[in-house]
RNA sequence: CGGGGUGUAGCGCAGACGGCCAGCGCGCCGCGUUUGGGACGCGGAGGUCGGCGGUUCAAGUCCGCCCACCCCGACCA
């Protein structure tokens, strides 16, 4: 870790991951295998994650609350697929308080069921109906292989719970939640994700149907970025979620729940990092603006730091930080924001304060490309303009990249030829769990999504020749 | 859980056949000179060599067992 420049990108991938993660402080190994402590930085950026996603679901309509940590393990069970689905991934108490527990504590891997159990206290009449309650917490989940951000043993999250009178209800909401995390994905990180409904087999354990958002990181490989399930009255009916309709029938409620966890965070740093390090979108990032001062006497110093006082003064609506350590240079200090994403650097040295001037360096366009000098009158405006502009080229450019990875092969041999060179395939399918079973033998690679947006018309299944009206998505996933 | 790898200063590493005060680079601390793309000089601080046991006059070094972490596979937000 004391060389000064990164692993780069190609020569290999999950290297520069980890020292990227590691060096700009985000994330760091914890003393427990698969566990990591969040940096101040990186938990800042979680901040402004958990504010933009929070202020888009109070204004649809929910509330936060908190459940236990700790839920019985009856519980788990009442639900045959979710208890199946998480079994083998549940830290288990069994001793408190220095004695043997009579029911053993699982350690919430989701909080479906105890949330359900509350509900079924709560809900009476449909004139109590929706319920929208949305959680924001950690979950454990005993994870064989972990990664910073992408998988680890405990991540944190927010998940959603919602309780509602008819079926219509459940599945309306599940849609929006999952337009809300693409509106997230898309304009708050600059994420350009692909909307869209699981497979069978890749859906949530306990869900009718699960969505999911999925995105392609710098190596070309699908990221599960948030999701969307509907759960039907599974767990209406495993929990006793009932109330009275208006013509006085018992009725179970139809339920939802929804999730975006700090792996996000990694969706961040592999859609935008270069070999330079992070590129963090201005309006998550948790410095938006740095200011470098540059002088070589006391009297520069003194005129310098006057012109740099003052412009920060101006850009008070932005996130900014002067970096006046003394026991650096100057160029060390571009390199190491480089290396925090900070997208955009102000520089303010003696010839700027001559000139009225100051040195702008978006980090999204590298060297001296991305550097251009402006007046330090109106300077708010400039950096504000700067600031839209760079998060526009962000999900540009990740769209661009998106889209010229993703292929059409017309048949299987072109579709196994585009996986193993890391490609996407965008094809026609005919939903069947063995043949979709068959492909990720075959090439590792697993039906990512059902996208919402269809083109329309039929065509011939790219497995099974069988004709079909739905295209999928396939790629090798994290 | 299968395969591979690594544990020596905060980080990255070197330590042929066992041998005396365990080294190097970066970082860190002090002083001085520097400062528009990763500065330099001088002087310092910092080590149960992953753990336990064994062989030996003598063990980072050889042997055994254990532990931890990383990477690659099967499962997952």
């Amino acid at each position: 870790m004391d060389e000064k420049k990164l692993t780069p990108k190609a020569e290999n991938y999950s290297e520069w991951y980890n020292q990227l993660v590691q060096r700009a402080e985000m994330a760091d190994y914890a003393p427990v295998r698969g566990c990591m402590v969040v940096r101040p930085y990186g938990w800042s950026l979680w901040e402004n994650i958990q504010a933009a996603l929070d202020s888009r679901f109070k204004a649809t309509g929910h509330v936060n609350a908190a459940f236990p940590l700790f839920i019985p393990m009856s519980f788990l069970e009442k639900e045959k697929e979710h208890v199946e689905g998480f079994s083998p991934e549940l830290a288990v108490v069994t001793i408190g308080g220095g004695s043997e527990l009579e029911e053993p504590l699982i350690v919430r891997p989701t909080s479906e069921t105890i949330i359900g159990y509350m509900y079924s206290k709560w809900i009476q009449s449909y004139r109590d109906l929706p319920v929208l309650i949305n959680q924001w917490g950690n979950v454990v989940r005993w994870e064989m292989r972990t990664r910073l951000f992408l998988r680890t043993l405990e991540f944190y999250w927010q998940e959603g719970h919602t309780a509602h009178a008819t079926a219509e209800e459940a599945e309306a909401e599940t849609l929006q939640m999952l337009d809300i995390y693409t509106d997230f994905a898309r304009n708050e990180a600059a994420v350009p994700v692909i909307p869209g409904r699981k497979s069978e087999s890749e859906k949530f354990a306990g869900a009718v149907r699960s969505y999911t958002i999925e995105a392609m990181m710098g190596d070309k490989k699908a990221l599960q970025a948030g999701t969307s399930h509907n759960l039907g009255q599974n767990f209406a009916k495993a929990f006793d979620i009932q109330y009275l309709d208006e013509t006085n029938t018992l009725q179970h409620c139809w339920t939802t729940s929804w999730g975006l966890s700090t792996r996000f965070i990694g969706a961040i740093i592999m859609t935008h990092g270069d070999d330079q390090g992070l590129v963090l979108p201005p309006r998550l990032a948790p410095i938006q603006v740095v200011i470098v001062p540059i002088f070589r006497k006391d009297e520069e110093k003194d005129l310098v730091m006057a012109a740099v006082e003052r412009v920060k003064g101006e850009l008070s609506a932005f996130r900014v930080k002067v970096d006046d350590r003394m026991e650096v240079t100057p160029g060390f200090k571009f390199n190491e924001w480089e290396l925090r994403g900070v997208p955009l650097r102000l520089e303010i040295g003696p010839k700027d304060v001559a000139n009225n001037s100051v040195a702008l360096a978006r980090r999204d366009i590298p060297g001296r490309e991305g550097k251009s000098f402006v007046p330090q009158d109106g300077i708010a405006d400039t950096v504000a303009a700067m600031l839209t502009t760079i998060q526009a080229n962000m999900l540009e450019k990740a769209t661009q990249f998106r889209d010229a990875n993703i292929h059409e092969p017309q048949d299987y041999e072109a579709f196994k030829q585009v996986i193993a060179e890391d490609g996407w395939c965008y094809v026609w399918w005919k939903a069947n769990a063995e043949n979709e079973a068959q492909i990720k033998e075959d090439t590792k690679a697993t039906l990512r999504c059902i996208p919402i947006d269809q083109p329309g018309g039929k065509g011939r299944c790219i497995f099974s020749g069988e004709e079909t009206t739905e295209k999928a998505y396939f790629a090798k996933a994290y």
